[in-house]
DNA sequence: GCACGGTTACTCGGATAGCGCCTGTCCGAGTCCCGCGGG
DNA sequence: CCCGCGGGACTCGGACAGGCGCTATCCGAGTAACCGTGC
């Protein structure tokens, strides 16, 4: 999976503390990354309709939607893409019993095992809201939130 | 996802009906795969310990374990590799509360969540095996076997 | 003191190289079958 | 007719290029804040 993913998710948590718009060079800097790439990665986020960015100074990237309206496949689709890891290339086709014109996505039991599992998997990551992961870091590290949000309102470096 | 993953599946569905060493040049016609690159791939699974591999005239690739021994995790295992798809980085080490030492593997929230939903999946692969596979075809399109059976032990081409 | 316009600096946004992994290909080592020759 | 042996062909096994997607980077368009000026 993209490392990009980490990143993305890591960053809607921080946003979901900030109370104003944070820059992706201040976020690629809580976490030392690349900041232009970031910033790209960001973007996705944004044409998903996940964040909202506003751009001049005092600008930045903010969520666009509660965090609880968020859930990690939101996240992990943005980035990764809407297609599943799993794509059935229905190579039934070629076999020598195989009907060049039937729907293997559909027919093949393999096919459908896999997106059985795939399935599951993506009902995890829907299960699971930005603000859980928020609840539960405050419940594990607590003042982190409010720690977090004063860096990200400091001085832009 | 590796393509080779749904080739693999398939050859071993296949194995499943032969009674005697398929060659992998047999298994690549079937589908009319490259067959050099499904060699590679069923090493792979020998290499596992799935497929069982006898070499000289009338050899060729047999299943190691009876096909309710065989899980699909297994072969995904086998191609994919046992690092999991979404791999924690840590990168909590590098933000500015964070402790260089700490085990972000365990104690990032983020890292916990998806682990979680890849656990789903990987429990989902773990419950479904070769023969149940074998027994949905049966089920869904009968003769088959028999048919596939047939045609592997056909002259090689 | 207040309103307004120009300047400035800061932000996002998309277009552009570099690298690693999967895909695809090749040839060599090992092994079993088959035919031939001898007993 | 039966047994042993050598040639041959077929199999796997690992080493070698090519292509695509993720990673990383840059510079330009747009916009809001800020400051100076005039009223």
């Amino acid at each position: 999976m993209a490392e990009g993913v980490e990143w993305a998710l890591h960053s809607c948590l921080n946003l979901s503390w900030a109370d104003r718009p944070v820059p992706a060079a201040r976020l690629a800097k809580y976490f030392e990354l690349p900041a232009p790439y970031l910033n790209k990665q960001l973007q996705a986020l944004a044409r998903a309709g996940i964040l909202s960015s506003t751009p001049g100074p005092k600008g930045g990237f903010t969520l666009a939607r509660t965090p609880a309206e968020i859930t990690l496949l939101d996240v992990v689709v943005a980035i990764e893409g809407p297609s599943p890891a799993f794509r059935c290339a229905e190579i039934l086709h070629a076999s020598p019993f195989g009907d060049p014109k039937a729907d293997y996505v559909a027919g093949c039991v393999i096919s459908h095992a896999m997106s059985t599992a795939e399935l599951a998997w993506r009902r995890e990551l829907a299960a699971t809201t930005i603000a859980d992961i928020a609840t539960r870091v405050a419940d594990q590290y607590p003042g982190s939130a409010e720690r977090n949000r004063e860096w990200l309102a400091e001085a832009r470096a």
